[in-house]
DNA sequence: TATTGCACTTTAAAACATATAAATGCAATG
DNA sequence: CATTGCATTTATATGTTTTAAAGTGCAATA
């Protein structure tokens, strides 16, 4: 077996899901709906079954399969999880040091190869998703640009006015469908988040405001108000990651986005659309708030 | 000298310019200023000037410079641009395969490098840029997918109904300035296009439409408007590339282009958001009739 | 004194050989 | 007969060397 990212990530997400109890003891674990989940091979999909038995997280059944342990041990699955989330990120290394300050403006690859101690292809990778979220450029020369965004309260604040933009919009596109299976969806997941111990949760469920968000503006079928929230979203979380999370406030947004979802179950679009801008807002004041209390400190 | 990309858009801007009018007859062309124009040494930059001036575009005063022919032979700088964008376009390439059906929705790096003949690097470069615009994306495992967008007149729609989202919200930006330089600029580059015999202008120019509104949500100051649009205008060319083009319409947007402008100088942003809308609305509704006319033929 | 001309350095792309990871088909087994 | 186990094939990453392109500083000169 080999010790590649693709592995390491499906493993990880397995265990969290055996972790967080989405996947329940007793469970069988096949091989090729993991790789049909992740569009690959069984290969890296079975190479990650093997990690976890490894850890007693599985027990093997020769030629008939993978299954979770019955006692499905909390402290061995959290050190795997330390085991594998201890490779270095270098993108979140570089987006620290790009919203800290502490890179140029524009660099030459040799510069974070040497900086980050990378092989060209993997440079290349970070670079590649640094386009694609939109903070850095190839220049047309040599070198790369990275752009001022995201760094200061006002970009907040851009961040939010942008989506008022487009949020609200997109619930009263043409296109637009509640569908109630998604609904139902959201809500279980936002009633979760209010019931749960919010001091035990995995990070994992805590992309589920932006969840919430995403999958909602995707029900208005027009596909590019989606990838451009997708996008921004990228960029407001390489931010918000570094801060310190505020649990009141995410019970109150669960509330407002409950509140949404009733109002499209019942047909009713332009409420909701109306209460979506003043749930971005509200946020909008809030964060600013939050900031510049920071700053003065 | 080389004979790179990087020397050959350069070369074929700066003719480009020459033909259209941009730059006059005795104009004295700067290595270093064409460099800073594009965010490059000297080198490419002078390569450039050296091409140009081979084929008769530029005189050399040796030391002192170098300045366009007084009597610009219009037949050379046409030669100079056609043996310049011989250079096959492998992305349009592959955009247009895409968009005809003529690709897999899944492929490895292996055939697309077999089939377009490309390096490793080359491709790269190709898929980077396909996956900044958004419509391709790596797969987890081996090989890259191809998103299913703009292909269809849903598609034409549904960008045009985002812009109206971002278009004229971006005006009422807190942070919008009416930069009487942008639009004293924007004024012009729009009334020329009046002016001009459309049938002998160059395909640089038919950008202005893009760039009109691009340089226009620049003005919100806040970037996320700007780099949207950007995208989905990248996007948007993809498709309309391959459609023929209409001069009465391209007049039509044009006074209204300069109706907007207008409003913008005298302060009237609300008016001017207005004319943005309706702008955009009557371009929806022309552009579908259009599209559905072709497809019914 | 601004600009070109030019030598020289640095950067990155190409080419190739090798290593590793992923995809795939089929046998083995419960 | 579904699934694992495993061997084989294919695809991509890595490392090294070579080559081409771009960046840079300074002398030359109008």
């Amino acid at each position: 077996m080999n010790n590649s990212g693709l592995i390491n990530k499906i493993a990880t997400q397995l265990t969290q899901e055996i972790l967080s109890g989405v996947i329940t003891p007793g469970g069988h674990l096949v091989a090729q709906q993991i790789a049909d989940k992740y569009r690959v091979s069984r290969t890296p999909a079975r190479d990650a079954l093997i990690t976890l038995e490894k850890f007693d997280l599985l027990e093997l059944q020769p030629y008939r399969g993978y299954f979770v342990t019955e006692d499905s041990p909390q402290s061995k699955a959290r050190d795997l999880l330390k085991q594998l989330g201890s490779d270095k990120d270098y993108y979140f290394q570089l987006v620290d040091d790009w919203l800290s300050d502490d890179l140029p403006v524009t660099v030459t690859e040799q510069y974070l190869r040497n900086r980050y101690d990378l092989t060209k292809a993997r440079l290349n990778d970070l670079l590649a998703r640094a386009a694609r979220e939109g903070w850095a450029e190839p220049k047309e020369g040599y070198g790369w640009s990275f752009l001022p965004v995201a760094k200061t309260t006002e970009a907040f604040e851009d961040i939010y006015r942008f989506r008022l933009a487009i949020e609200p919009a997109a619930m009263l596109e043409p296109g637009f469908e509640a569908k109630p299976k998604v609904l139902a969806e959201l809500r279980r997941s936002q009633e979760k988040l209010l019931e749960v111990d919010l001091g035990n949760i995995p990070e994992q469920l805590l992309v589920s405001g932006s969840n919430f968000h995403e999958e909602l503006i995707k029900l208005s079928n027009n596909n590019y108000f989606y990838s451009s929230l997708k996008r921004i979203n990228q960029m407001r979380r390489l931010m918000e990651y570094r801060a310190e999370f505020h649990w009141e406030r995410l019970i109150g947004e669960c509330n407002q986005h409950l509140e949404i979802i009733s109002h499209l179950e019942s047909g009713e679009i332009i409420e909701a659309s109306y209460l979506m801008r003043r749930h971005l807002q509200g946020a909008l004041k809030r964060k600013t708030n939050t900031i510049l209390e920071k700053n003065n400190t």
